[in-house]
DNA sequence: CGCGTTTGACCTGCGC
DNA sequence: GCGCAGGTCAAACGCG
């Protein structure tokens, strides 16, 4: 297995274990534990336990709702997508040798590029990515990372815009979507693509506690330092948490667990 | 001045 | 081949 596949395999183990929880006004991703380490909740949902979401699901990006996962007040579907894009690298050069023969044969074509030079836009592999929704007034949720916005493209059968970001590390390729949910504009839909090859920046603002990547946080996405308030008393039981790392004064939030 | 956002134009993939 | 929709570029602009 090479390391990109390794990394793709990583990514999406590390994807599954983040679930949705959701305050009175605000949603969040939590991590989970690794798999290896005990069986939890994510293991249950994504091994075909009656009622959960199965795999190919997952990787269909359908709909998961369902009434024994869902707590929510509002009732309003969840969607929990997850997935990985591993580039084929054969199928990339045909595709790529295929347009060349089509330039050199389209002297439209070349006499547009002479005129008008355009930079070549690189199409890199696309890397492993995952989405996940957050119940959010703000569209751009503070992850930890430095980003630029590069565009914003209004989508059809959408009202609401979607915006694309890209770390402003440099050499770090890794870019996100985000949009709002037109069937629930409270819903915000964060689309993550790629891996971020260096640490946290710094700091959140106020006082966010960010811990450094580890093995079971491949994407190096901000681990949260949750605050263990209720439920039980097993260190793998997400039940109940304040989340500390948001900088949002009062009150705490109080986190409900699906499931 | 440096950094980030805005926004219109351009590029690319895909379905018909 | 054409048109549409999504993705990206880059100049202009704003702000601290």
């Amino acid at each position: 297995m090479s390391d990109q596949e390794a990394r793709d395999q990583l990514s999406y183990n590390d994807s599954l274990q983040r679930l949705l929880f959701t305050s009175n006004d605000s949603s969040f991703i939590a991590p989970l534990h690794h798999p290896s380490q005990h069986m939890n909740f994510s293991d249950n949902y994504l091994h075909g336990s009656s009622n959960y979401i199965s795999r190919a699901n997952v990787f269909n990006l359908s709909s998961t709702y369902d009434s024994n996962i869902s707590t929510r007040k509002d009732d309003s579907p969840v969607m929990i997508s997850s997935w990985t894009e591993a580039g084929n690298d054969e199928e990339e050069e045909a595709n790529v040798s295929k347009k060349c023969k089509q330039s050199k044969l389209d002297g439209g074509e070349i006499l547009k590029e002479i005129s008008k030079p355009k930079k070549k836009v690189e199409r890199k592999e696309k890397g492993s990515r995952f989405a996940f929704v957050t119940k959010s007034e703000t569209d751009h949720l503070e992850d930890g990372y430095r980003w630029r916005k590069y565009g914003q493209k209004a989508l059809k059968n959408s009202p609401y815009p979607r915006g694309y970001y890209r770390c402003t590390t440099q050499n770090c390729g890794v870019k996100k979507r985000v949009e709002r949910s037109f069937e629930d504009p409270s819903v915000v839909i964060t689309t993550y693509e790629g891996s971020h090859n260096h640490h946290l920046p710094g700091t959140l603002r106020g006082n966010a506690t960010i811990s450094s990547p580890s093995f079971h946080n491949p994407l190096n996405y901000p681990d949260y330092n949750y605050e263990h308030t209720g439920g039980t008393t097993r260190s793998n039981d997400n039940l109940y948490y304040h989340d500390q790392p948001h900088s949002i004064p009062t009150p705490l939030h109080h986190l409900q667990f699906y499931g």
